[in-house]
RNA sequence: GCGAAAGUAGCUCAUUUGGUAGAGCACGACCUUGCCAAGGUCGGGGUGGCCGGUUCGAGCCCGGUCUUUCGCUCCA
């Protein structure tokens, strides 16, 4: 355990130190949980996000893609459930320092009246609870936990702070005039602009069920604790896709998808004994069916996707709303009906930590002569940020003029980078660090013949071929 | 948010009890070598997280604040 937070520390300042991920606003001290990604980064996110969109939208006939936008009535979060089911009172103990969710501590005084056979006060207690929590009457409510005597399970005392409110939801204002009728959410997940949209894209595409809309893009949760570096963040991006079927079909779906979905983390080349499916014990009141697929990060098993059969839910709840019918007429059993909803939701962000904490390695190169190491990069090569380096051996000899022509060649199908500076061992070390899988070398040989070395990653190994192969070889691995 | 610990150059760290900061690596230029890091010469870079207090004098003592780490609390 203790390997594995130095671990994860270590790949924690690899990213700061070559350009994956800094904190926010670093030179004003930081933001608490949030994080950009530098000019590596970016690549790397951009090339998951690219992967997860192709293989989601075009490699399925009966998949597209949208993309809503951040701000969305707030009515949405009403119907979602947002707005209720997440803005919970709390209330801290003096003494433990720990934290209750209002509800739950008088929830469970209740129980303990009612075990103790005095039935009707359970009630009036519960009763009582649940018209100041309405009423939103935190002073009330708190007075309450003091008169029926509700002390802290640790401490054992009563000495309560006052009662807040912690809401999930980030809010702002829409318009440049501030009055309460235009205070607007940030959307806490991306799924809703979907629903929103169903009839839309499934008019407008002419979609027929069973069939997907997939969205790529930022959520804002106001976490209570934000930590573990880019796995727990504020702001946060999201790869989801709602996948609507008939009323019944939903287990096989659900099913499918879990397979896929696993299929999919599969293909990056990630040994399936660091994945595993948690299936929800408590299932959310929306859901018929839930697991997660979790990976072993340095921190332990945690959730990168979620796959929620979430029936019809969000579309009746919608239709309700708006009172806009979200039905759907299947002409195959000429009926109509609110589709089911199969989602899949991954973090992208933790999609993200999860390929570099798969591709980080310390590697010991020792010999008998001399003590050596190397930090590798062990990116799939279709995500690396950079696909291929280019170094002419020495900056004279007509070399470097040979290295700029394959970089002419290359650099509008994939990402290159040149360097001339430097012994060659070390620039391939550089090169190592941010996982770039192929290193080109131009030597005194490519004048007389016309071929190169190149050096393979993860083994080190290097091969000559001819310089006019390079590019078709290295498209072939990116692939 | 609470408790504890930490914050000195881009990175890793020094700086005996308060007397106005140093090394290695990294970085830049030049020379040398030329297929797996750490050759030579020269050079740039720190208002010691930030603010305030004590003191003739503070990186070192005190207070506050910010950030990070660890442990709690929460996570549809």
């Amino acid at each position: 355990m203790a390997n594995d937070t130095q671990r994860f520390q270590a790949i924690i300042a690899h990213c700061k130190e070559y350009g994956f991920i800094f904190p926010s606003s670093e030179i004003y001290d930081g933001l608490s949980a949030v994080y950009d990604y530098g000019q590596w980064g970016s690549e790397l996110k951009k090339n998951i996000k690219d992967y997860w969109w192709k293989s989601m939208t075009q490699l399925h006939e009966n998949i597209v893609g949208i993309d809503a936008a951040i701000f969305m009535h707030p009515t949405v979060w009403k119907a979602s459930g947002h707005v209720d089911n997440f803005s919970d009172p709390m209330i801290d103990n003096l003494d433990s320092k720990k934290r209750y969710r209002v509800d739950h501590l008088i929830e469970a005084k209740a129980e303990e009246l009612e075990s103790a056979g005095d039935a009707a006060a359970s009630k009036t207690l519960l009763d009582k609870m649940d018209e100041l929590l309405a009423a939103n009457d935190y002073e009330a409510l708190r007075e309450l936990i003091i008169a029926n005597n509700i002390k802290c399970t640790v401490s054992g005392t009563s000495k309560w702070t006052s009662v807040r409110q912690f809401n999930l939801m980030f809010s702002t204002q829409l318009g440049s005039v501030t009055d309460e009728a235009s205070e607007i959410y940030l959307r806490p997940e991306t799924a809703q602009g979907i629903f929103v949209n169903f009839l839309n894209v499934q008019k407008s595409g002419r979609m027929k069920i069973p069939f997907g809309i997939a969205q790529i893009g930022k959520a804002f949760r106001n976490e209570i604790v934000a930590r573990q570096f880019i796995f727990r963040m504020r702001e946060f991006e999201q790869m989801e896709m709602q996948f609507f079927v008939r009323p019944g079909t939903q287990k096989e779906w659900y099913e499918k998808w879990k397979e896929t979905r696993m299929n999919w983390h599969l293909s990056l080349g990630i040994p399936k004994e660091d994945y595993q499916f948690k299936p929800h014990v408590k299932l959310a009141f929306y859901a018929d069916a839930a697991c997660d697929i979790e990976y072993k990060f340095p921190i332990g098993f945690k959730e990168v996707e979620g796959i929620h059969s979430r029936t019809d839910y969000d579309l009746k709840q919608h239709q309700e709303f708006s009172r806009k019918k979200m039905q759907y007429f299947d002409s195959e059993t000429n009926q109509n009906y609110i589709p089911y909803v199969i989602e899949t939701s991954i973090g992208l962000d933790r999609m993200f930590l999860l390929i570099v904490s798969h591709a980080y390695t310390e590697e010991d190169l020792s010999t008998a002569e001399k003590p050596d190491s190397r930090v590798v990069l062990r990116f799939p090569a279709k995500l690396a940020p950079l696909k291929l380096a280019i170094f002419p051996l020495t900056k004279k000899d007509g070399l470097p003029e040979l290295a700029r022509e394959l970089m002419n060649e290359c650099m509008p199908a994939f990402r290159c980078f040149y360097e001339e500076k430097d012994a060659i061992g070390k620039r391939y070390r550089r090169q190592d660090a941010i996982g770039t899988p192929f290193c080109v070398t131009i030597d005194h040989q490519t004048k007389e013949d016309g071929t190169v070395t190149i050096r393979h990653r993860d083994t080190m190994k290097q091969e000559r071929v001819a310089m006019g192969d390079i590019k078709a070889m290295v498209q072939k691995e990116i692939s």
